[in-house]
DNA sequence: GTCACGCCTTGATCCAGCGCAAAGAACGCA
DNA sequence: TGCGTTCTTTGCGCTGGATCAAGGCGTGAC
């Protein structure tokens, strides 16, 4: 634990970076030691529920290393993936008794975690480290809204397309301040809950992307590894709703 | 603006409550007396536009009355309209530079408007107000979720009981502690942008809506106004069933 | 080894909803 | 009062992608 606030931890996909909440909390003594007072680190395996949808869990933290699905399921059983959370992402709900959303485990994983009433007591004692947490949700909300435009606007082809550069470029954070652009997608999930993810099907995911193999943008080394071949043409299929990808993308908010 | 902070507004749709940000402003002298200070009052026709998306327009603040609408636009022109603000909400990207979405008028409105240096530093002092900032930015992240789940798993017919019935819920809230159960539905956008809403076209809403009044789900006065005959079966093909009530309804989908 | 179970791929069929086109309907403007 | 503009409704054909149904492939258990 107290590695998570001295220095970054290694993952099986290299370093991670802090979030910038940890960071700020790593900077001050008298935060580390709070925050550590109350952490505790644990392990969850694939499909493992962290936190039910309109459960009440007091649950919140952050990820170090795995993949989590956010997700909200409707009663005859249809579901949709509103969320995944990479490293070092915060998860759970904040000041609200009950999660309007599931928390599951997409892969194996490691998290940090907190008790709701403890971490929210932390906050209320810190306000500039609240302050961190408020831009951490901004950012959600812009993600989900880009999703949106992705689910509201998109065909199946540009899903998979932002979907596959998503991945690419979450690898590429990873890499922090020698961020070497990557080629290599390791997709973490499964073809079903890309699907769930994208608002189509497992098969419609598997066609698209043979497809991109056959015309050359991508090699499927095996069903969750790519190369990618000709990410412009990526960026295009995509829709280009996101950035160009030539440029170095410079940091969207800085405030 | 003194009225803002001390009463609530009357607006076309009736009383309007004051945001929880406003009503905690208003009970405290100095916090008031500063956001009186920095706040306007601005009027914008229909079609206009108050942020551009990826602009660097530093305006943020509240709805007083009509709607704004907050949407993402592709390279090639199609678009996705990612929320709809109604009085009391807040609009605008605080802490970035730049906002990811365009806020427009959706109806003529008027805004109460801060600069957005002016309002987050107002924030910075008074961490407390910028904790009530926080739980609307979470309740707008909640709505974002839940509208992924439209847009991800529902059929255009959902898709629609689920918007008249968010509308239908809206006008209750107007209603301050006597809310009663309303009855009529006032639409106030044109069907293209129900349709940038919902993730399909002006034709299909129409075709939904007639379909409706057919059933005798509901009663079309005019275009913008509707009597809801029947809410428990509106909600039923909203998808948000656990409606046992209802015995029959082919529902399209089961499982 | 081989059996079984998940996951992925591929094929064939079908239909919900999109796109186009054109006819009302409502509203402002001169 | 007539005209143009914008919004809504309705008809019709087409297609993207869902659905159903096999079949292939890799991995772990024994």
């Amino acid at each position: 634990m107290e590695a998570l606030l001295s220095t970054s931890e290694r993952s099986e996909s290299g370093r991670q970076p802090l979030h910038r909440f940890f960071a700020h909390c790593a900077a001050d003594a008298t935060l580390r030691e709070e925050l550590i007072r109350i952490a505790h680190v644990r392990g969850f395996s694939s499909g493992e529920t962290i936190v039910g949808e309109g459960e009440e869990s007091g649950l919140v933290g952050a990820v170090i290393s795995g993949v989590l699905r956010v997700q909200k399921t409707m009663p005859d059983g249809r579901q949709q993936i509103v969320g995944l959370l990479f490293a070092p992402n915060l998860f759970g709900r904040v000041f609200s008794r009950v999660s309007p959303v599931a928390i599951e485990a997409a892969t194996d994983c490691r998290l940090c975690c907190f008790s709701r009433a403890a971490f929210e007591a932390f906050l209320a004692r810190h306000p500039s480290v609240e302050h961190d947490v408020m831009l951490a949700v901004l950012d959600e909300l812009d993600a989900a809204q880009e999703w949106m435009l992705l689910l509201g606007c998109k065909a199946v082809q540009e899903r998979v397309a932002s979907f596959l550069l998503m991945i690419l470029h979450q690898a590429d954070v990873g890499g922090g301040a020698a961020r070497r652009r990557q080629r290599m997608v390791n997709v973490p999930i499964t073809r079903h809950d890309m699907a769930v993810y994208l608002g189509t099907t497992a098969e419609t995911i598997s066609r698209t992307i043979q497809d991109f193999a056959r015309r050359g943008v991508l090699r499927i080394i095996n069903p969750q590894r790519f190369e990618v071949l000709d990410e412009a043409r990526l960026a295009f299929l995509s829709g280009r709703a996101t950035d160009p990808g030539d440029v170095d993308e410079p940091s969207l908010r800085s405030a």
